[in-house]
DNA sequence: GTCCAGGCATGCA
DNA sequence: TGCATGCATGGA
């Protein structure tokens, strides 16, 4: 991997299993849109960016050396080696052939904050709503930092909400939970910071101490906006997927359960 | 009109 | 501990 600063942007020269449409759009983020030229634009850590990829080359457009290693190189993972994560997981017949299918996939490392708020809104809900959904908070209470690119709004903003304020955004019986987990985070009561240092298990726990936070949620924040990477999120579709491991999750996923997971929940909304 | 979506809290056994 | 039920909304 190489990083050069080029035309006002960063160019990363020999970037290996990443693919854009993959990643950006496969359900663990949601405020990416893709662009007519096939490029992604988006807000993450309140930065705006465009982002392409052409061959191995991948191109932050209109990005300073500082915000690129500050937040985008990790962001995108781009220091895990996720060819040799890919031949390990391949060990196991069925992410073998799903890897060949989809290969590109990688973990988003998104702010904590965001990841949690985002998958309380998640559920019981269509990855189409939820963007909807969060397009509709950023736009009302998020930062504009680019004509027509906000940012996430933080927990001090949303503390300043009514449970009614959150209905009129359309989040349904989700309100009650986004108020609460508002104040909650504003006031210190939950300390996202803290529990990113825990172990995995004490994370979750805390986790589920949330109002509106079940197993579920509590594992697509751990491994979206925690960066535990063992942590393996069973949706809808993936209790689908699970009767094709009826003796539990094989060896070969060990430590890195919340990648394979990404590539099978991706199988099974393209094939079950 | 009916069904479903990256589920959870609650009440009851 | 495990299971049934209600819950807001919008797209298919």
């Amino acid at each position: 991997m190489e990083i050069i600063s080029k035309d006002g942007g960063i160019l990363v020269k020999g970037v290996e299993c990443l693919d854009l449409d993959l990643t950006l759009d496969c359900g663990q983020a949601f405020r990416w849109e893709k662009q007519d030229d096939g490029s992604y634009s988006g807000v993450a850590g309140g930065h705006f960016l465009n982002i392409s990829k052409n061959g191995d080359d991948l191109f932050f457009a209109d990005t300073e050396k500082e915000v690129f290693d500050g937040f985008w190189r990790g962001y995108f993972d781009l220091d895990k080696n996720y060819v040799q994560i890919c031949d390990t997981l391949k060990q196991d017949s069925l992410l073998s052939s799903t890897i060949d299918s989809y290969y590109g996939i990688r973990i988003l490392n998104q702010e904590s904050w965001e990841a949690l708020c985002s998958f309380v809104i998640s559920q019981q809900n269509n990855i189409k709503r939820i963007k909807l959904i969060i397009n509709r908070l950023c736009r009302a209470y998020g930062e504009e930092i680019k004509d027509g690119w906000y940012t996430f709004p933080s927990a001090e903003r949303l503390a300043a909400l009514s449970v009614e304020d959150f209905e009129k955004l359309g989040v349904g019986y989700r309100a009650k939970y986004l108020e609460k987990l508002s104040k909650d985070v504003a006031s210190g009561v939950i300390d996202l910071e803290k529990i990113k240092s825990l172990s995995l298990d004490e994370a979750r726990k805390a986790l589920l101490d949330i109002y509106g936070v079940g197993i579920k949620v509590a594992n697509c924040a751990l491994l979206f906006g925690f960066q535990f990477y063992s942590a393996f999120p069973v949706d809808v579709w993936m209790k689908r997927v699970m009767e094709y491991y009826p003796d539990g999750l094989p060896e070969c996923f060990s430590g890195i359960e919340g990648i394979a997971q990404q590539y099978l929940f991706h199988w099974a909304r393209n094939n079950l």
